[in-house]
DNA sequence: ATATGAGCCTGTATGC
DNA sequence: TGCATACAGGCTCATA
């Protein structure tokens, strides 16, 4: 599953192939994504040089010449791979962006919570990406924004920083581990959390992303090979998926809730 | 304004 | 063995 830190791998995985490099075509064998892509797609990409691929939160930016930008989102199943031209399609390889290297990259996600939109605007003033909160590893991203951000507010601290309007890549695997990490119980009301730990929040959220993304790296080395997912995830994970199982801190058995329909897993002695 | 719940979709895991 | 159901996940929209 793509969180930040797998997007980011991506992202750097495909610059190589594509940057400098025309969309050649954009095929889209099943437009039915999470919004359905319109029919004018291809026309807007084709032919474009690719300048850059960037990242906003967990979208990837294909920024193309001549102020095209496509938009992709992986969703929660998807995934892009670079194969040779020609090669068999497989279940599920719904968007192939044809590149003039002979490349492709292939998009691939069962169960098309991904999404593409292409914009002839700043992708910045789009829809989907005007109203996201900062970066969570830039310096946008520090203990007195999120201080601030969270006064007067009551909402659990934990659906607090997976909402993308207050920071974005904060899915639910990283803000379990980050809170524990914190030491802060994912009940806590946000506006009730003192300056000072919220400002240790915020190093967590980025040390725990951080050291994903380093392990991303690893995991999507033979990027054009499988792209299988993610092989850090059981070893590093200290509560994520461990409900019943004992801290590895203070060896308590970890408690598992739902809060706001998500599964929830603290450790009882470590977070307050 | 803030908070909550539904819905999108399908592979995988569980229970009968 | 098969079938039914629950769950996972990010994000937007609708409703309180």
């Amino acid at each position: 599953m793509p969180e930040l830190p797998e997007v980011e791998t991506t992202r750097r995985g495909l610059a190589p192939h594509c940057t400098g490099h025309r969309l050649v075509r954009l095929k889209v064998r099943e437009p039915r994504l999470r919004w359905p892509v319109p029919d004018s797609a291809p026309a807007l990409v084709a032919g474009r040089r690719v300048d850059t691929i960037d990242r906003r939160g967990k979208y990837l930016l294909f920024r193309l010449e001549g102020g095209v930008t496509a938009i992709l989102h992986l969703g929660m199943s998807g995934s892009v791979r670079v194969v040779e031209h020609g090669r068999a399609v497989r279940l599920h390889d719904h968007v192939d962006f044809e590149l003039d290297n002979g490349k492709v990259l292939r998009f691939n996600d069962p169960r098309r919570f991904g999404s593409l939109h292409v914009t002839t605007q700043p992708p910045e003033a789009h829809p989907l990406l005007a109203s996201l909160g900062p970066e969570p590893l830039s310096a946008d991203f520090a203990g007195g924004y999120l201080y601030q951000l969270a006064r007067g507010r009551r909402v659990a601290i934990k659906p607090f920083i997976m909402d993308s309007h207050v920071v974005v890549g904060v899915g639910n695997i990283y803000a379990s581990e980050a809170l524990f990490m914190a030491g802060i119980h994912p009940n806590r009301a946000a506006g009730r959390i003192a300056r000072a730990r919220l400002e240790r929040l915020v190093a967590c959220i980025q040390t725990v992303l951080g050291n994903a993304i380093e392990m991303g790296g690893t995991t999507l080395r033979d990027f054009t090979g499988t792209n299988g997912s993610p092989g850090y995830f059981q070893q590093t994970l200290n509560v994520y998926g461990r409900g019943g199982e004992p801290c590895r801190h203070c060896g308590r058995a970890l408690k598992e809730t739902r809060l706001g329909q998500r599964a929830t897993v603290y450790c009882p002695g470590c977070q307050r």
